[in-house]
DNA sequence: GCGCTTCTTATTGTATACAAAATTGCGCAG
DNA sequence: CTGCGCAATTTTGTATACAATAAGAAGCGC
């Protein structure tokens, strides 16, 4: 993390995400040099990262933006989350043992605190979200898998979003986390795949009906849709 | 491809995948920049592609080494795709149009040609292979999944061993080829996915065969296995 | 002789300079 | 006024030089 190369890609990572850099803005190499105080050789670097995590998009004429997303391509990304963290749960499944078994239900515990407290701490409910799946996945012990997912999991839309969860769909979230320990306790994989693909389904639909909500307001003009 | 770290990305990778580095060997920049007759810049960049096709692998300490597949992994990523493969034939068969279909129907016509001949056309089946599988996945019009699959697609290892495809395997391909055409002419999506599975599933198969066959041979004289 | 430290060397990371390519803006002809 | 084409400027691609870091080798004490 030290190095320049990572500290230009979470800088840029970041003011993506955050929507300091809205989508279809440009990104020039040396502006960004100058912004993360390295040479733009890092910066190429970082943007190459990027552009495999498809937060970015290079034209014909290899000049970088920030990719825009249709409401369909997040549709798509969460359809292939659902489908690859199915996965990752069946065969977790089948490879868990005891202790780890033990800091997943330690792990959704932390969860449930973070659900019930008033105001619910959405960002300590998040990050403990992004540990107990990336266990999940650790356990599926397949290097592709995470290669694979990873570069889905990130997705700034999702974060940018998580924030307008109510408590209700905190709480089914860290419920239906249960359930999959029970189908995990019983080493039931195609149980387990059932509830995370439904789990990973509901985070999709809760981002879309805010989604809609949100662009309702917004398109009192018109969409841009093809 | 005419650009420098085009042909890095190319030669280093054809390299890989002919066997001619072997998985293990170590890459140092500065020896591939001469190889490629061009500076370690794109060599760099090369790298970095054919490290998140997962092609080469970096230590902690930054050096790279060609990657070992173990039949595990192999199988781990064959599972993969045949899952995401699958998906892609379940969304093309509700998408398709007669054009498309009829180029498939011309594709595979001319993968028959190649099957029949004797001996088979294998480097002509291979490249058909791919132009039919991706106009598929083209069809499937999703580009983050074309962006998952074409990682695990080129993998070094199918291309080396489907050279050992016997005249029974390439009839076998054909014929689900087939079979997926009359899911596609139906428009059933879940039709599609289970050939499109099961082809792919056939295939690692029929590797994993091949492979055992080989390494006993090998192990025999006894290989500079680490 | 063995293990540790240190110095040397090899390799990667970064910066900068230069080359190639592309976009933009201008000028000019129709 | 519009369309075309050229040139000026911006932006990316590549090469090279230098800095940082890790591996390897030699020296030293025990």
């Amino acid at each position: 993390m030290s190095r320049a190369s990572d500290r230009a890609y979470s800088t840029i990572r970041e003011m993506i995400v955050s929507g300091e850099l809205a989508p279809g803005d440009s990104l020039r190499e040396e502006a960004l040099a100058e912004i993360c105080d390295v040479s733009r050789t890092p910066v190429r670097e970082a943007l190459r990262r990027l552009e495999a995590d498809m937060l970015i998009h290079k034209t014909e004429s290899q000049r970088s933006y920030v990719a825009d997303w249709s409401l369909d391509d997040i549709g798509d990304a969460f359809e292939l989350r659902a489908m690859l963290e199915g996965h990752a749960a069946r065969r977790a499944a089948k490879r868990i043992d005891d202790a780890t078994l033990q800091a997943l239900r330690e792990c959704n515990a932390r969860i449930g605190k973070a659900v019930i407290a008033s105001p619910p701490d959405v960002d300590g409910f998040l990050e403990l979200n992004r540990e107990f799946h990336a266990l999940i996945l650790e356990t599926a012990e397949s290097r592709r898998l995470t290669g694979l997912l990873t570069a889905l999991i990130e997705q700034p839309v999702v974060w940018r979003t998580a924030h307008h969860y109510g408590k209700d769909e905190l709480r089914r979230s860290h419920q239906e986390h249960d359930e999959l320990l029970a189908a995990f306790a019983r080493g039931d994989g195609a149980w387990a795949e059932s509830i995370m693909a439904g789990h990973i389904r509901r985070a999709f639909h809760a981002y879309a009906d805010a989604h809609r909500g949100l662009t309702a307001i917004h398109s009192a003009g018109g969409k841009k849709q093809a």
